[in-house]
DNA sequence: TAGCTAGTTTAGGTAAGCCTTAAAACAGCG
DNA sequence: CGCTGTTTTAAGGCTTACCTAAACTAGCTA
C-alpha cells in the first residue's frame, strides 16, 4: 500500500463519488462537479490524476466509479464523518443540521486511531444522527433496505430511515418541520401532474416536493397496526 | 474585517511565530523555518505574504512579531489545539504524548461554534493536559508565572506547572519518565560543567539535559513543608 | 440520416506554496 | 574596519487544484 491518507480534495472526490454512484453506479462528471462546487473541466481533470493512482475508474464520457481502493479509503472518511456528527449532536448539542458540515471539516483532520476511539466513546453507534449506516473501521457498509418516499404510494405506511444525500439547505427544512428518522410516516396522497406527496410524519401533515421525497427514505411496513 | 478563516499553512506559520516570539518577541525566520520544516528561502517568501495580509511583522534581519490581528488569530487556532487535546486526553484516553500531534491536525478544521460546545463540554478548562493556557473565547491567554527548571538552582523545589514548547520526543520521554504538570520537583544538583541537572520528581530522581529542562516548567514553592 | 445540443474533453493559463542554487546585503564581533 | 556567518533577494522550477475558451462526442430529433 503506497498511500495512506490523502488530502481534502482527493477525500471529497471520493466521498462524493461513492455518493452519486450509490443508486446507478456511474457517476458523471458533471454531477460531481456540481456538487464540489468547480467546473466540470477541474473535475476532468482531478478525474484522471485520481485514476492513475488507482482510485477510480472513468468511462469516458459516461462517468465515474470507485475502484476497490478507492471505496476502501471513502468509507473511511465516510466513516470518520458520520462518527464526529454523532458526537456533535448528542454530546455537543450541536443542531442536528449543522453538523453535517461541521463533519465536512473534521473528516479529514482525523487519525484513523482518533476515529476509533470516538467509535468507542459513542459505543459503537449503527448509524449517523441523519439515520445514514456508519461503515466499519474494514470500511465495510451495511446496504440499508428502505425506499425514497418518493417511490411509495398513497395508503402506504412505516417509518423515516435516512435522510440521503445530506444537504444543509435540506436538513435545515427538515429539522424545521420536525422531521426525522424514526418518525412514523403515512402517504395519505398523490397530488396529479407530478405534484407534491401528501403524508403524515409523526401524525402531522406534510407537502413534498419531488426532490424532498427522493430524498428521505423510509421502511414500509403496511401490514403493522395503526 | 476581511478573513475570518485561514487555511493550514497560514494558521501553523500564526501559530509558530507565537510560539517562538513567547520569550524574547521576536521569532527568527530561520527558526519558523525549522521548526515548520521548510526552507529559510520558502519561510521568508511566506512571511511576506503575511505582511502584505498585515498578520505579522517582519523586522529585516531580526524576525517576525504578530500584529495584534495576526495574534488573535494565532489564539484561535491554539485555543482549539489545547481543547482538543483536552477532550482526545480526558474523555477518549489517547495518550498524553499522541494528543499533541493528532490536536495539531483538527485545529485547522474546527469552527468557532464547535470549539465553543467543546469548550463548554469539558467545563471550560483552564490548561491543557500539558499545562499550558487555554485561551478564552476574544484570544485573551493569561500568561504563566512559572519559570523553566534550567533556571532553577539547587535546594530549590516546588511542582511542575508545564511542559512548553510542546513536540512528540520530548512528551513522549516524559510520558516514559511518568513526568508530568503537578508533580512535585526538587532540584539536588547541578553537575559541573555544564552537565545535567539532577532532580526529584515525584519522589524519583532524574537527570535533565539542558533542552529538557528549558522546556519543563515549575512554580517554586521554597518556603512550602516537604 | 443529417443536424443539433447538452455534456464532455482538450488546450492553455493562473495562483499558492513549496523547492534549489547563487549572489548580494547586513549584523555583530574581534 | 574588515571578517564571518546569517539573512535576504534573485532566478528558475515544480505540483496541486483550480479557471476559461474552444473543440469534440453521444444520442436524440427532425
Ligand atoms: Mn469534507
Ligand atoms: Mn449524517
Ligand atoms: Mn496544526
Ligand atoms: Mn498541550
Amino acid at each position: 500500500m503506497k498511500h495512506d491518507s490523502f488530502n481534502e480534495s482527493v477525500e471529497m472526490y471520493l466521498k462524493t463519488v461513492s455518493e452519486l454512484a450509490a443508486g446507478d453506479g456511474l457517476a458523471p462528471i458533471s454531477a460531481l462537479a456540481q456538487h464540489l462546487g468547480i467546473s466540470a473541466v477541474s473535475a476532468t481533470e482531478m478525474v484522471h490524476r485520481l485514476g492513475e493512482q488507482g482510485l477510480v475508474d472513468h468511462v469516458p464520457y459516461k462517468g465515474v466509479t470507485l475502484t476497490l481502493t478507492g471505496a476502501q479509503h471513502a468509507y473511511r472518511v465516510i466513516r470518520r464523518h458520520r462518527l464526529w456528527e454523532c458526537f456533535l449532536s448528542e454530546h455537543l448539542g450541536l443542531g442536528w443540521q449543522h453538523v453535517h458540515d461541521y463533519a465536512c471539516q473534521l473528516e479529514h483532520a482525523t487519525a484513523d486511531e482518533v476515529a476509533d476511539a470516538v467509535a468507542a466513546f459513542l459505543g459503537q453507534p449503527a448509524v449517523c444522527p441523519h439515520g445514514n449506516p456508519i461503515p466499519d473501521r474494514n470500511g465495510r457498509l451495511a446496504e440499508p433496505d428502505d425506499e425514497p418516499l418518493s417511490e411509495w404510494r398513497p395508503g402506504d405506511r412505516g417509518s423515516l430511515s435516512r435522510v440521503f444525500p445530506e444537504s444543509f439547505l435540506l436538513l435545515d427544512y427538515l429539522a424545521m418541520h420536525n422531521i426525522r428518522p424514526g418518525r412514523t410516516v403515512i402517504v395519505t396522497e398523490l397530488a396529479p401532474f407530478n405534484g407534491p406527496m401528501m403524508v403524515q410524519i409523526g401524525g402531522l401533515p406534510h407537502a413534498l416536493g419531488h426532490e424532498i421525497a427522493a430524498h428521505i427514505y423510509g421502511i414500509r411496513q403496511n401490514d403493522q397496526p395503526i
